[in-house]
RNA sequence: GGGCGUGUAGCUCAGUUGGUUAGAGCAUGCGCUUGAUAAGCGCAGGGUCACUGGUUCGAGUCCAGUCACGCCCA
């Protein structure tokens, strides 16, 4: 290159530099790169310090209400990033319904006491070396644990930019909730829902205490297994033959359970005959060790049903009852022996049939009488105080079950079984099944004052509610239709206590004016006061005024089911806090009724049911208009999300929300959330997030895109009226208000997803591919205040405001942090903000038109695209489109020629008048001219200009 | 075992009361651009509508069954 060569080009790469100094090109500080994961704790602690909650509230104080109610998680672990799912469902519809001019506040919650909890720290406490008993003790751990898990859970929610009242969340552990809580039972017990009644439930035997599921572990167990004859009652020498591998439990029988869809088999065996399972006969026969047996005839479910049998060794007979749920062929004869005070299938049948919870077990584990039965029917005296307890592998009360059958020749086949049995998980011992007393809930109830039973005034109320998906409906329904009375007693120790005293006859004392005095003394010192002090100290508090009966000896240490501390949330939380309040509203008849629980389709069954049945029947209502309810969480292979598979290496990170959030950051994780259809199960997964990180990616730049040409825009000065944008910008705007219009209607019904494939696809196609790559030309090359510029301004600025708006419900960080960018923005944070659809007003004829110059632009594209493969240009804008056809066909092309050129990208546009042709025929060659070095389109008039030679005209005039 | 759901391109979703050759966006591949540049534009490939049978002139859509998966219950 020679010296001179060098500098021509050096001055003219400094012209063109100068003439790119002309451009009006874009500029922003909003960054391309959102960074999430570090960046938004710094947004969340400018929220939190301009407590952005309250001002949202106070900006809508005389707004309507909208009021959801949050079904509270469990004061247990971190947040699994199924409950985040929720909780970003839940704020996702306060921000919408907030956006949208309603007050809706938030007051959410944890559920704080049961098992798990009383478990792990009963694990903690025992690890330590504490060896705690007292459930005062125990409890005190407990509400620390619990509450140390809302503290990091608080702390989890926030950082996914949910808003709410977090300062004054409702705990089921506060002392106002557990008074409140109380007096709903108080209500129940005095409207006469509550009855005492029994129950089987696991019980250890050295503790002394009745176990939850979870404190059973199952160990392999060596179990007599017998064969026990029992005679048919009026035909001699026949027997039904059952099998059981807990002797112990015989002393309780009361009925026998067979299959109705089983052949039965009447055989013939030496001098007795039996009656057994036809598919069992060959394998009890060999058992029994009956050679030579004959069969006699074949027996049904309709003959068994008329047979009463003899108890081999008490005073007393039973019946034979279909069990189809529970008697099978794989093992046994097809007979089973049925305790309902010893087993969970025996009781529910027991209670179906009508039979006794009887459980001749006292608390030591040892065979006692009960006033269940006439003492002359129960087990022989000699039997009475042997122990269940087995030393050795083997137990007293066995022994003499045993002992018994041998002597009355009931005992036709004896082994040792090896199974696995469930052991208390502290002592280790086998656990036994015991009835034990227990608080009930009528279900049928019909209080006097009722038009209907509880169960079917309930059925009622389900119909008046609003179930989203309406299948909803049905699963509910078969819940309350199904379910047996609601046993609500735990014999735990955390939980809200069952305020119930003994008398001195050892009966217990449920008195509504009872539950109510201590309710208030638990407002005042929460439920640890039932536990601390002593009966005799907490009766004078609360003994009515008018008692009479004598005066109790004991408290009872029973809590509640912890699905009545949630259920009562109706009561607890809805009734209490006035912003919860709707007096004026409309659309319900009570002012505490919720507009929205929003909640798993596990809930059916769980907490829309507690909900609906307590608040029906202690507050008259059912508590919300609308439950919507969401799938599950399924992991990449559309399974569950196990721990089992995490640890076999199945997940890369651990399954709680913490882990996405670091990664990916809350605004992603919440655009995820968003994007799928909830209403069936939800895959998560590393590449579904990585998906939806690239739409947040496009999304972003999108609006940046229109931020950064914005840079010098005031809508109070520069605003153009819709009269004066183009043709083009009338077009997006229309475009706009369609999207608005499908969004406002997708948010409506809850349809999230929608906004996310509407919002994502007017975004990549209509502005990305259309409208930006259109406009860039007059934003960079006019005038800087030229109308046609500010119109796209005008543009842009609307589609921005409205995009982010539309957007803040689901990006709430990154909304935020583009509303701060937006020329103007109204009000400090796009959380206050208040959003309506926009509206631009096109004629048929104008709407038309652009139809056709789109009809147009889609059949140029390919052509272009042809000229593009064969090298005959590059960009668009170095090629010439030729449209031939005839002359009347082209008169509106004509006319909007410029727009089309636009739409098009292309320099220039031949119109070639040709009546012969039927269909207009379009071809692409290289463009005329030069290219303009400005604003790079070719233009004839290149060169034309001697102050300006690598100008063209438009340029000349922008520049000078 | 019972109840309630779900099953359409690699992914997320559309698919009206049955009616042309099942659509969109993203992702992928190939090209273009380098004045949105760790960006942008264009084009292309990609589907046994879970499976089987039925109704119908015609089925992704209606009916029956099967399978897989999820929630709840037993």
């Amino acid at each position: 290159m020679t010296l001179v060569n060098a500098w021509q080009g050096l001055v003219r790469s400094r012209a063109s530099m100068d003439y790119k100094d002309t451009l009006n090109l874009p500029r922003t500080d909003f960054p391309m790169k959102a960074d999430l994961a570090a960046r938004e704790p710094n947004r969340l602690a400018a929220w939190e310090a301009a407590r952005l909650y309250h001002q949202i509230q106070s900006a809508r104080a005389t707004a309507p209400k909208f009021v959801l109610h949050d079904g509270p998680p469990f004061a247990n672990g971190e947040v699994h990033v199924g409950t985040a799912w929720n909780k970003i469902l839940k704020d996702i519809t306060i921000k919408y319904k907030t956006l949208r001019g309603f007050q809706a506040p938030y007051v959410p919650g944890w559920d704080c006491h049961g098992l798990p909890i009383e478990f792990k720290v009963g694990q903690e406490m025992r690890k330590s070396g504490v060896a705690a008993t007292d459930p005062a003790v125990i409890r005190k751990a407990c509400d620390a644990y619990a509450r140390k898990f809302i503290d990091i859970q608080r702390a989890q929610f926030k950082r996914l930019g949910v808003l709410a009242d977090w300062e004054k969340p409702y705990l089921t552990l506060d002392k106002e909730y557990e008074a409140a809580e109380l007096r709903l039972f108080a209500d129940l017990i005095e409207r006469g829902f509550i009855y005492r009644g029994k129950k089987p439930v696991y019980w250890s035997i050295p503790c002394r205490t009745a176990l939850a599921e979870a404190e059973v572990e199952y160990q392999d167990h060596v179990s007599q297994s017998i064969y026990v004859k029992l005679p048919i009652v009026g035909h001699p020498g026949l027997n039904a033959v059952i099998w059981t591998t807990t002797p112990w439990t015989l002393p309780a029988n009361l009925a026998v359970a067979y299959n109705s869809t089983f052949s039965y088999s009447l055989v013939l065996a030496g001098t007795e005959s039996y009656i057994v399972s036809t598919l069992r006969l060959s394998a009890v026969a060999q058992q029994c060790g009956w050679d030579g047996y004959q069969i006699i005839q074949s027996l049904t479910g309709e003959h068994l049903a008329q047979l009463e049998y003899q108890h081999p060794f008490c005073q007393r007979t039973g019946k034979f009852f279909a069990g189809d749920e529970f008697v099978d062929n794989a093992t046994g004869t097809g007979f089973v022996h049925v305790a309902p005070g010893h087993g969970l299938e025996d009781y529910h049948l027991g209670m179906r049939v009508g039979l006794p919870i009887y459980s001749p077990v006292d608390d030591d584990g040892c065979f006692t009488h009960t006033p269940d039965l006439p003492d002359d029917q129960q087990m022989p005296t000699d039997m009475l105080g042997k122990s269940i307890l087995e030393k050795h592998g083997k137990s007293d009360a066995n022994e003499t079950v045993l002992h018994a059958l041998r002597v009355r020749k009931a005992l036709l086949h004896q082994e040792n079984y090896h199974h696995s049995y469930p052991h208390c998980w502290r002592s280790k011992t086998p656990i036994i099944f015991r009835a034990m007393n227990q608080w009930f809930l009528r279900v049928d109830h019909a209080p006097p004052d009722a038009p209907a039973p509880f169960r079917q005034q309930a059925l009622e109320a389900i119909g008046q509610v609003n179930w989203v998906p309406a299948w909803g409906r049905t699963r509910i329904e078969a819940a309350v239709k199904g379910r047996p009375d609601w046993c609500i007693s735990r014999q735990r120790a955390w939980g809200v206590p069952i305020p119930a005293f003994s008398d001195p006859q050892g009966n217990p004392i449920l008195d509504a004016r009872i539950v109510r005095r201590v309710a208030d003394l638990v407002a005042r010192h929460g439920s640890q006061i039932w536990f601390e002090q002593t009966a005799a100290e907490l009766w004078p508090q609360v003994k009515p005024a008018d008692w009479t009966s004598p005066d109790p000896v004991a408290k009872m240490t029973d809590t509640l089911d912890v699905w009545i501390d949630s259920g009562s949330s109706a009561r607890s939380v809805l009734m209490q806090r006035p912003e919860l309040q709707q007096p004026d509203s409309a659309r319900s008849i009570h002012p505490w009724q919720a507009d929205l629980y929003l909640e798993g389709s596990d809930q059916h069954r769980g907490w829309f049911q507690s909900s609906l049945l307590l608040s029906l029947a202690a507050n008259g209502a059912a508590p919300f208009r609308t439950v919507l309810t969401h799938g599950f969480m399924v992991d990449a292979d559309r399974e569950k999300i196990s721990k089992s598979k995490q640890s076999q290496g199945g997940y890369e990170k651990p399954q709680n929300a913490e882990a996405y959030v670091k990664r990916w950051g809350a605004d992603i994780l919440r655009l995820w959330v968003a994007s799928q259809d909830f209403s069936s199960d939800v895959v998560v997964s590393e590449d579904r997030l990585a998906k939806v990180a690239e739409t947040y990616r496009m999304l972003r730049n999108t609006l940046r895109y229109q931020l950064s040409n914005l840079y010098d825009f005031d809508p109070a000065q520069h605003r153009v009226p819709d009269d004066q944008l183009t043709g083009l910008d009338r077009w997006i705007l229309d475009a706009f208000a369609k999207l608005e219009g499908d969004v406002l209607k997708a948010y409506d019904s809850y349809q999230f997803h929608v906004v996310y494939q509407r919002v994502s696809q007017f975004a990549a196609v209509d502005l990305s591919a259309v409208y930006h790559d259109v406009v860039k030309d007059r934003l960079y090359t006019d005038p800087p205040d030229s109308t046609r510029r500010r119109a796209t301004q005008t543009a842009l600025w609307r589609l921005v405001t409205g995009l982010c708006l539309m957007l803040s419900p689901i990006l709430v960080f990154t909304a935020d942090e583009v509303w701060e960018h937006v020329p103007g923005h109204p009000t400090p944070s796009v959380h206050l903000a208040a959003w309506s659809a926009t509206r631009i007003d096109r004629t048929d004829a104008e709407q038309n038109l652009w139809k056709r110059l789109f009809a147009l632009r889609e059949a140029a594209l390919p052509e272009l695209e042809k000229a593009r493969q064969a090298k005959l240009i590059g960009k668009a804008l170095e090629g010439r489109l030729a449209i031939r056809a005839p002359a009347a066909a082209l008169i509106e092309v004509r006319s909007h020629c410029d727009a089309l050129r636009e739409l098009l990208n292309v320099s220039q546009i031949d119109l070639v008048t040709d009546d012969g042709a039927t269909t207009p025929v379009l071809s692409v060659a290289r463009a005329e001219g030069q290219k303009c070095e400005r604003c790079w389109h070719w233009k004839t008039d290149v060169g034309q200009h001697g102050a300006h030679p690598t100008l063209c005209g438009r340029c000349v005039q922008a520049v000078s």
